[in-house]
RNA sequence: GCGCUCGUAGCUCAGUUGGAUAGAGCGUUGGUUUCCGAAGCCAAAGGCCACAGGUUCGAUUCCUGUCGAGCGCGCCA
């Protein structure tokens, strides 16, 4: 990455500064796009610089030829040990070692807030993610939603940002209709009272049985034998599968039901919304993932706020009727097809209380806002963007990453997953599966919006194949280590580092000295897999130096002891932002 | 058909916003413990970065096209 933001580590922007002071007397215009690069090779130097290379064709000089020039001018500085000139004109920076080493003190004196940025804290960001219909439980789908977006939140507070986590409720839809009438049915079916078959279309989890229990615990669903009769008569066919429109007979039980019940329909509607939110938030708390904000949609149509939103669109034009219904012309901002914000049965689409809810989440005054949305949803932003065009919102603030799908292998063979019967594989039963730690890792082990093969005997396994153990394992070696050693690591702050100058050791100070610019990169991009990856590479560069050299009968003793801590303090800070664990013991 | 996301080692995937000799895990092969935890380490083998053009000092990365894969294209949410 060319490290050319403002929120560089002291370190990066002393060695720009260094450099721009050579630069300003050969070309002071290009000052500013002065770039510096980690290295991949150690024969490279710590950091490097292409700018020679860049600035070759303007000046009319070969690379090397202006690579020459800048390091002449050049002075010396206690940062550096030395500077060579490289390949087609790479400027190659070597470190002293004192450089290097500084590394360490910085988070031993940091802590877990080494790499916590303070430069963007007026900047107020609201990410909305899983937001999961509440028909029902949290599939391994929404777990891969829940983790990425719990991750990305704590890296984006890390790196600066004041994070909102919301969930946005989707309550006030049909599919809540039919979670209510499908558990209403089952309540009469246990009461023996159900003379037809239960709607293919209801839902059939074994949880819409345990709530319909519940539900004739705890309520009076009054004449039930009268109710049934009353529901043929207003339904006719119920009694016919395979006859007539299932979605038209569905909205005829939804009908009726809230026509027989009256008060009870709502309560019961109610009972049912609780219920899921409950179990809801118990499975996501118990995954690590939590929300400042369970925001409602009924809330907006309860506020007019959908109505107002409508209404705005209208006065401004970009509304007309067609065939009963209410159009938004979406087509003028950029969408494919125009869209429907009202049908001709009065009813406000999804559309329209998205758009209503997206308004809310800028009139609360948030910087940025990030929806963290199912890859089967992409189709979707653009109609959304068109409107908040047409509003006169700035969309360049809201941010749609989108999180592929999981599929989930087991043996080696594609575990399947229909939601049709209730049978997809649940959150809950993957976290207890594999736990809750394997879980996490593997779910931000991929990028974002790439498919995910979820390997359940990877994850469960208790061996040496299990990148989350490669990780932990890490982090329990150095508390076994400390623990021998048996000093108060306080003391570590004041070690002299200066005998730390293995080829292994100067590996460790690039990897740590990386991890800020890591932070920054990884809430930029919005890719928690970046964390994951680096955590991997730290550990696998520990693993390497635990072999290589001893640590407690030796003169460097209490100096690697320092540096064990700080890689100990950086494994424990990224695993915590990816809500893993960091095990003493394992 | 149109749109979006992709195509990198046998498999699963990274790749520092265009940099030098493209990396890791698994799998394969061969080593490694009188010593801080072997859930570890070291080494070898494995590549026309799907294909063809273009942009420039320089392309896995950006642009165009072809082939192939996944997803989306409701008055559902």
């Amino acid at each position: 990455m060319s490290i050319t933001v403002s929120t560089l580590p002291a370190l990066e922007q002393n060695l720009i500064d260094w450099l721009s002071g050579a630069l300003t007397s050969i070309a002071p215009e290009y000052v500013s796009r002065l770039t510096l690069e980690r290295t991949r090779q150690a024969n490279h130097g710590d950091y490097a610089s292409p700018i020679a290379l860049q600035l070759a064709k303007s000046l009319r000089l070969p690379p090397r030829e202006v690579a020459q020039r800048i390091l002449a001018l050049l002075p010396p500085s206690v940062l550096i040990d030395h500077v060579e000139l490289a390949g087609a004109g790479f400027i190659n920076i070597f470190l002293s070692s004192a450089a290097r080493q500084s590394v360490v003190m910085e988070i031993l004196n940091g802590g877990s807030l080494y790499a916590q940025s303070d430069q963007e804290n007026d900047r107020r960001v609201l990410v909305e993610f899983v937001s999961s219909n509440p028909t029902g439980p949290l599939h391994v789908g929404h777990g891969r939603g829940a983790a990425y977006g719990a991750s990305l939140c704590n890296i984006l507070e890390k790196a600066g940002y004041q994070v909102h986590r919301e969930y946005y409720v989707n309550d006030a839809g049909r599919q809540m209709d039919i979670l209510t009438v499908s558990t209403w049915l089952r309540a009469l079916n246990n009461t023996g009272k159900l003379s037809f078959p239960f709607p293919a279309n209801g839902y059939q989890g074994d949880y819409v049985l345990s709530m319909a229990q519940d539900a004739l615990d705890r309520f009076s669903l009054g004449d039930t034998e009268n109710m049934v009769s009353a529901l043929l008569h207003a339904c006719p066919g119920l009694n016919n599968q395979d006859t007539g429109d299932e979605e038209a007979q569905m909205d005829c039980l939804i009908a009726s039901a809230k026509t027989l019940l009256g008060d009870i329909y709502q309560n019961l509607h109610a009972f049912v919304l609780a219920q899921q939110l409950s179990d809801c938030r118990d499975d996501l708390q118990e995954f690590g993932v939590v929300f400042d904000e369970w925001f409602s949609e009924q809330s907006l149509f309860d506020s007019g706020s959908v109505a107002k939103i409508v209404e705005r669109l209208s006065e401004a034009g970009h509304l007309y009727r067609d065939q009963g219904a209410l159009w938004f012309r979406s087509t003028a901002f950029g969408d494919e097809k125009d869209r429907v914000v009202q049908r001709d049965n009065g009813l406000y689409t999804y559309f329209a209380s998205d758009i209503a809810y997206h308004v809310n989440k800028f009139e609360r005054g948030f910087d940025r806002l990030i929806n963290v949305w199912g890859a089967d949803h992409h189709g979707y932003i653009p109609r959304v963007e068109a409107a908040l065009i047409a509003l006169g919102y700035d969309v360049a603030h809201l941010s749609v990453p989108l999180v592929q799908f999981v599929s989930l292998f087991r043996q080696g063979e594609k575990a399947q997953m229909s939601t049709r019967k209730g049978q997809f594989v649940t959150l809950r039963h993957l976290r207890e599966e594999v736990g809750r730690d394997a879980a996490r890792l593997f779910y931000v082990l991929r990028k974002s919006d790439q498919h995910l093969d979820f390997d359940l005997d990877l994850a469960r396994a208790q061996s040496q194949d299990n990148p989350v153990y490669y990780i932990q394992y890490a982090h329990a070696r150095i508390s076994r280590v400390l623990e021998r050693w048996g000093g108060n690591t306080d003391l570590l702050h004041s070690v002299d580092l200066s005998a730390l100058i293995q080829p292994e050791e100067v590996e460790l100070f690039q990897i740590l000295r990386a991890y800020p610019v890591l932070i920054q990169q990884a809430a930029q991009e919005l890719a928690p897999h970046l964390l994951a990856f680096y955590l991997r590479d730290l550990a696998a560069s520990f693993h390497g130096y635990y072999n290589a050299v001893p640590f407690l009968d030796c003169p460097e003793a209490l100096a690697r002891l320092a540096l064990l801590k700080s890689i100990q303090i950086v494994l424990r800070d990224g695993l915590t932002l990816l809500g893993v664990s960091a095990p003493d013991v394992m």
